[in-house]
DNA sequence: GATCTAATGTTATGTTATAACATATCTTTA
DNA sequence: TAAAGATATGTTATAACATAACATTAGATC
């Protein structure tokens, strides 16, 4: 246990990388916080504890689990609470949702245009953010030849990553 | 109503085509059948009822609404039931799931190789399952430079079909 | 027709998500 | 700064989606 367990005061367990990154949390609710000013939107200790224990997984999140992670350290947490915050999380970009695991991951690059896209491992349950949308221009040629006006994009490739193979 | 209805006998009800289509579920039916042979799989009342009530919505059907339709041909239908024929369905490229949409849509092309791609329209609802796979490309691109062995893809595109824009 | 296997019936429960309304907190402005 | 309005959260209840476990039935094999 580092000094960040420390300085993270009162919510220190749920605030802690959990793979020991350097400054891992703090950096992302920087992050975060700076996403929800530009937008105008209030960063509220809900908020910001719901995206720290997402982020600190850094891998994809159950609501429920997520929701007894969050009543250690908060009370009168309820499904809504979480689903409202988590809601919320998403109108912003900070965190995703994988349609096909109903689970939910902390944004690796949340100040990026992009849209969302995902290598799934079903074997260790990795999950990799696409940094670049390959998928962009085959996008845009849909959009022309269907006529078709795309607004969101849900893309989850599961397999297996190089570790699994 | 027309002879068809008479044709499908007992089970006319779930068996005509909510669009008119002439012939539109028994040449499924027919399809169906054939890509169950070739599996050596079985194509069972209760499966072919299932597939033809999907089949027959020409869209995303949510399953507790298929288990309340398939009730009124059949009886002693459960949640299992339901579930269970969807997943034979879905093993035999004959329906696919729509992640997005807790739905389940009759595959336009079952006999063609082909991922299940769809494009939704959030607006009329139409989903049209992409004919020939425009990503198949950029998902080998992705397998090389990723080293990320892919088995299975979700993708889902929403927004608006050029009648909604 | 006895045996084995696959499919379905049946009951119960687990999991995921939202509705509706009360209360608290923040922001704005008089 | 007190009142008013807007946003966020608390609280209770329920809706919507899906699977587990075991009994029974129907089809295939011998
Ligand atoms: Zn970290
Ligand atoms: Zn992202
Ligand atoms: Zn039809
Ligand atoms: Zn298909």
């Amino acid at each position: 246990m580092t000094d960040r367990l420390q300085e993270s005061s009162k919510n220190a367990l749920s605030f802690a990388c959990k793979r020991n990154h350097a400054l891992c949390i703090e950096e992302a609710l920087e992050h975060a916080k700076r996403v929800c000013e530009r937008a105008g939107e209030r960063f509220t200790d809900l908020r910001k504890q719901v995206f720290a224990i997402v982020w600190a997984e850094h891998k994809p999140v159950k609501a429920y689990d997520l929701l007894s992670e969050l009543s250690s350290i908060r009370k009168g947490v309820a499904p809504a609470t979480v689903y409202r915050a988590l809601d919320f999380l998403k109108s912003q970009g900070l965190v995703h949702k994988l349609e096909s695991l109903n689970a939910y991951l902390g944004c690796s690059q949340p100040e990026t245009e992009h849209h969302g896209h995902f290598l799934i491992c079903e074997c260790c349950e990795e999950v990799r953010e696409l940094a670049f949308a390959p998928f962009s221009q085959s996008i845009d040629e849909i959009e022309k030849a269907q006529k078709f006006q795309i607004k969101h994009t849900t893309i989850e490739l599961l397999g297996r990553c190089i570790k699994c193979q």
